[in-house]
DNA sequence: TTCAAATTGTTATATTATTACAAAAACAAG
DNA sequence: CTTGTTTTTGTAATAATATAACAATTTGAA
């Protein structure tokens, strides 16, 4: 999905909008959540809380909650989001416009990508207001085969 | 979500669709998955899988892959389906036109709706094929709170 | 009636996630 | 600074969700 590219600025991208981020929110950006979030980009696709776990016990004492909670204040920041389908996370790719976001998923691949305030993302809120109800927070998850993979097929 | 109605036509009707489409399709349903089924459509809610478990134990001697492979079953052929946002399992209201479908979950009376083959999945296709991405399952599920709810609030 | 396939029973275990409480670190107020 | 408070982290235990593996049974077809 992503082919080759330079990944490292994928990651360091990450590490400075979280920065920002943290810093304008007064939020302890601390060294454990710095080392999660940096597990969780180190490819684009969705890792699972365990394994996060096992690369993170490496250098600290990690046990679930150690990975849970910092994927927690991740989560809560927007700077991580959980893929429902796959019970894995994603570091997100547009961390201050992360509203209304969906997710292609290539199931060849496992890369993972977000997808911001489209059409759809209006289709859903027309259809909702449609039927008079007040959505809080929408899960969309594509899951397919992206055109890189279709082509080397 | 659905308010006061004669519930016992929601199930009725889910259990002669069912039959039809088992009939149709040469499938087994069998006492068990149709007691499951059953107990999926108890109410408009979406229903964990473990306590369906408990529920079943009192006939049978359940054990999770009993109800597991139930609920596998009746997913792959339309007649449950699985909320990933909740971990838990609903009956399909129309299983016989279960492409493209949503649901609209409401975290006040915890009741869920499904919905079809609206602009919304177009919107998706469209952006999707944008993409030359070759979807395949769609997950949408979008939390908040009915209307019925928020009039009561 | 016998064979093969599908279903169910059963035990064990894998995977995902949370609770509860103690220790330590960071921070703010005096 | 230092005291008290809040936040974060450590740790053990356990809860919640789901699957694997294999045996027994039932079903349906030849």
């Amino acid at each position: 999905m992503y082919g080759r590219h330079e990944h490292d600025s994928c990651i360091s991208d990450a590490m400075v909008a979280a920065d920002d981020i943290c810093k304008a929110r007064g939020l302890r950006f601390t060294e454990l959540r710095r080392h999660v979030l940096e597990l969780v980009w180190e490819n684009h696709g969705a890792v699972k809380a365990y394994d996060l776990l096992e690369k993170l016990d490496k250098d600290y004492s990690a046990k679930p909650p150690t990975v849970y909670r910092a994927l927690e204040f991740l989560q809560e920041n927007g700077l991580v989001h959980k893929i429902n389908s796959l019970n894995a996370y994603v570091g997100c790719s547009h961390p201050l416009k992360h509203t209304d976001c969906f997710f292609l998923i290539c199931s060849n691949c496992n890369e993972v990508q977000e997808c911001c305030g489209s059409d759809v993302a209006k289709a859903v809120r027309n259809m909702v207001a449609g039927q008079g109800f007040a959505h809080n927070q929408t899960t969309l998850e594509i899951e397919g085969v992206c055109q890189e993979c279709q082509l080397e097929g």
